[in-house]
DNA sequence: GCGGCCG
């Protein structure tokens, strides 16, 4: 089908099927099939009408950016929202909110670099945003069942390499097309995804390393989830511990920025050495 | 069986 980038036959008819399900909205039909096939995973979202179907192809790294989406056009107030842009891998989707005389609803632009860009329509339903409510609670069911799928054969072991290779981009986030939205995209990234349970860690290549600073000890701990890969900075002080997550795409601008901040202030800096920094064993923790 | 989306 039309639903993989990249070139040779691209009749995807073969890929399986992990999960199928249908909303009504109004009268518009939706179909989520979350399917898989040697490039990854992903979730085809289908609107269809008596006369038009479109789709939409949402990496499966992505759809925990789309349940956070719909919860945030679900719950905000009618005249709060914004336009988001959500960056996965090489794809851009816009998510728009809309007004006419049929009611409201939520426009998802998929722009993708070689392909036409395709919409799905979502209306905000009659009472209470329901129709999106409802999008989002099928997105937390598929979102939940994706992650048990990966479970079987999670050890340590090989998918670290293709899982990096998939998550690369993962990350990114939400951008705001408005110059007016309140809150960076970085910060943003960051409170939410370190809202994630730890629960959805899966591995953390055994990488861990801590340094001290003042009374303070800062933890560094390589993980993934659903979302991808992050590093974890836990901040332990006593009994108190907290984190923030930062997705590995993030890693090198958050080294740059950490760096940018060491140039202005090395003259207030003294005996900056690495001699504090030491692996821990994972297992003790 | 509406109907949005610069197709």
């Amino acid at each position: 089908m039309e639903g993989n980038s990249g070139g040779g036959g691209g009749s995807g008819g073969n890929d399986v099927e992990l999960l199928c399900k249908t909303l009504q909205v109004e009268h518009k039909l939706f179909y989520f099939d979350l399917k898989e096939n040697p490039r990854g995973r992903y979730l085809k979202i289908s609107e269809k009408t008596s006369a038009t179907r479109s789709t939409i192809i949402v990496p499966s790294n992505g759809i925990s950016w789309f349940l956070d989406l719909f919860n945030y056009y679900a719950n905000s107030d009618d005249q709060e929202v914004f336009s988001k842009e959500l960056q996965l891998d090489t794809k851009v989707f816009y998510f728009d909110v809309g007004d006419n005389r049929r009611g409201r609803f939520l426009k998802i632009s998929e722009a993708s670099v070689s392909r036409n860009r395709s919409t799905i329509i979502v209306p905000a339903g009659s009472a209470r945003d329901e129709g999106w409510a409802a999008f989002r609670n099928i997105l937390a069911e598929i979102n939940e069942a994706s992650r048990l799928f990966v479970l079987p054969n999670q050890q340590n072991s090989e998918p670290s390499e293709h899982l990096v290779g998939l998550s690369d981009d993962v990350g990114a986030g939400f951008i705001s097309s408005h110059s007016s939205l309140p809150s960076p995209a970085t910060d943003l990234n960051v409170e939410r995804s370190a809202v994630l349970p730890p629960a959805e860690e899966i591995n953390n290549m055994g990488v861990s390393k801590m340094i001290r600073a003042d009374q303070k000890r800062f933890f560094f701990d390589l993980g993934s989830n659903n979302r991808g890969h992050f590093l974890r900075i836990s901040e332990v002080a006593g009994s108190d511990r907290s984190s923030i997550i930062l997705p590995l795409s993030g890693l090198k601008q958050f080294y740059e920025m950490l760096g940018h901040f060491v140039e202005i202030t090395k003259d207030r800096i003294e005996g900056m050495t690495s001699a504090n920094v030491r692996t821990v064993d994972p297992t003790q923790r």
